[in-house]
DNA sequence: TCTGGGGTCCTAGGACCC
DNA sequence: TCTGGGGTCCTAGGACCC
């Protein structure tokens, strides 16, 4: 443990509003929402005037839209954020060589890698306030909170205590009275579940789990975070500032406005997902040798399947193969959220592995193009069924996966064959309230009308949108 | 009006090997 | 013929973070 408060933690405000303000003067002082705008959104950042209203990162947008419904949404633009990050993070690294970024807007820096020693807090807060302008500067205009202390938990909770703007120093010696009346979701990895847990041990503050014997914590949330905890709870945390961590894995995916049933379409979009996978792969010149592609349920519930190579790939074709294995393995019946295609096991060479060579060569992989629009459009609601189901053009089938249903669509022959005949079964997700168009709703709710064989959508009729499905 | 996208780390069971 | 542990790798899922 050192004995000077020379580990920072810098947490840029707001970090993506606050940018969408800079360069949008007319949003300066109002609430602004970053994050995802579509129906199935959630919120990034929300501005210091959005917050006043509720409004908080992980919230659905629209929740957020419902608590403040006359704040700026935009989509997130990450290149933009990019760059500032990387002014900032430059002045970070003109103060010390050794900076941990740990995402656009969050950075250790550790004072000792600079020469510097024998600290005082009056130091560092010096150190802190100089840095701040410097980020103030070099960002044009964006505010930081910047906690420092002996160690990594105690800066990084101390730059939370005094935001948006703040300079938090912890003395050495206080540390654990420092930690001990706060709740113990303070400590990073401390999140509901094990919150939860803790509490039924009786324990929710860190004075509490102080207390707490490191063996009954172990029972409660197991070895290896137990024993974490257990240190990390009298604030003893030796964890070094690292500056080049390495890549795990890399993953694209993508939450769809309304589930997707499609078996051709997923494999188009799992196709898609592998060439990004592998694009980004080989820009970091890495490659992998497990390939997993997860799904998420109508329900939230997410399955993952992955696959072991012999070697290292980072070819788009064989990433796109083994997803396509992996995807054909996966139960898609219920309609899915959510798809994505990863890439694990990394090594920064490429393997010119004869093998997986000549299973390129076998089964030459061809992109199927998306439709871009919809050529097409049916919609309707039929006796018999509670929930709006669309068919376009192409032969997708795009439905919301939701409740009990059984629909037939048997009129649209399409270039890629007869879209087929579906069905959902989901009792539980039955009770969902729903509201059809008035002139629908009185034939949805007579009693046992039987389905008929080839029923005769609306084309072209008012558009049904999923908001009114749901 | 539920619940993004990019990650990291841990656990647990089974296969397999010595 | 019956029965060891230990270690490593792989797979699936879950908690957590920003």
């Amino acid at each position: 443990m050192r004995h000077d408060p020379s580990i920072l933690h810098v947490d840029l405000d707001a970090f993506f509003a606050a940018v969408e303000q800079r360069d949008k003067p007319s949003l300066r002082g109002k609430p602004v929402v970053v994050g995802g705008i579509g129906l199935r959104g959630v919120v990034s950042t929300a501005s210091y005037e959005a917050r006043k209203y509720g409004v908080r990162s992980a919230m659905s947008t629209a929740e957020a839209r419902s608590r403040c419904p006359h704040a700026a949404y935009l989509g997130p633009r990450f290149e933009v954020y990019r760059e500032t990050s990387q002014a900032v993070m430059a002045q970070m690294r003109a103060l010390s060589p050794l900076v941990e970024p740990l995402s656009l807007d969050e950075a250790f820096v550790d004072l000792t890698a600079s020469g510097l020693t024998g600290l005082t807090v009056e130091d560092v807060t010096a150190i802190a306030n100089d840095l701040k302008a410097a980020i103030k500067e070099a960002s044009g205009g964006l505010t930081a909170s910047v906690g420092a202390g002996t160690s990594k938990l105690i800066a990084k909770i101390a730059s939370d205590l005094d935001k948006p703007d703040g300079v938090v120093v912890v003395p050495p010696g206080t540390e654990a009275e420092f930690l001990a009346p706060m709740q113990v979701t303070v400590i990073p990895g401390v999140g509901p579940a094990t919150a939860q847990r803790l509490s039924m041990a009786g324990v929710r503050t860190v004075a509490e789990l102080q207390q707490l014997g490191e063996d009954e914590l172990i029972r409660q949330v197991g070895s290896a975070h137990g024993s974490s905890l257990h240190r990390l709870a009298v604030a003893a945390d030796d964890r070094a500032v690292v500056s080049d961590r390495e890549t795990k894995s890399v993953s694209v995916e993508d939450t769809f406005e309304t589930d997707l049933l499609d078996r051709s379409l997923l494999t188009a979009i799992s196709d898609r997902m592998a060439h990004r996978v592998s694009e980004r792969l080989q820009k970091a010149q890495l490659s992998g040798r497990t390939v997993t592609v997860k799904t998420r349920m109508h329900d939230f519930t997410t399955h993952t399947r992955s696959s072991t190579l012999a070697g290292p790939t980072d070819d788009p074709r064989v990433i796109a193969r083994v997803a396509r294995r992996l995807l054909d393995d996966s139960d898609v019946s219920g309609g899915i959220r959510l798809l994505g295609v990863g890439v694990s096991s990394l090594a920064d060479w490429i393997q010119d592995d004869l093998f997986t060579e000549s299973e390129n060569e076998e089964v030459p992989l061809e992109l199927v193009e998306l439709p871009e629009r919809p050529r097409e459009r049916l919609s309707g609601y039929y006796p018999g069924q509670d929930v709006v189901h669309t068919t376009y053009g192409e032969g997708w089938v795009w439905g919301s996966g939701r409740g009990v249903v059984t629909v037939r669509f048997e009129t649209a022959e399409t270039p890629a064959g007869p879209v087929r005949s579906f069905a959902i079964e989901d009792p539980e997700l039955r009770r969902l309230e729903r509201r059809p168009p008035d002139d629908v709703a009185a034939k949805d709710s007579a009693p046992e009308t039987p389905v008929p064989e080839t029923p005769e959508p609306e084309i072209s009729g008012p558009e049904i949108s999923a908001a009114q499905a749901d």
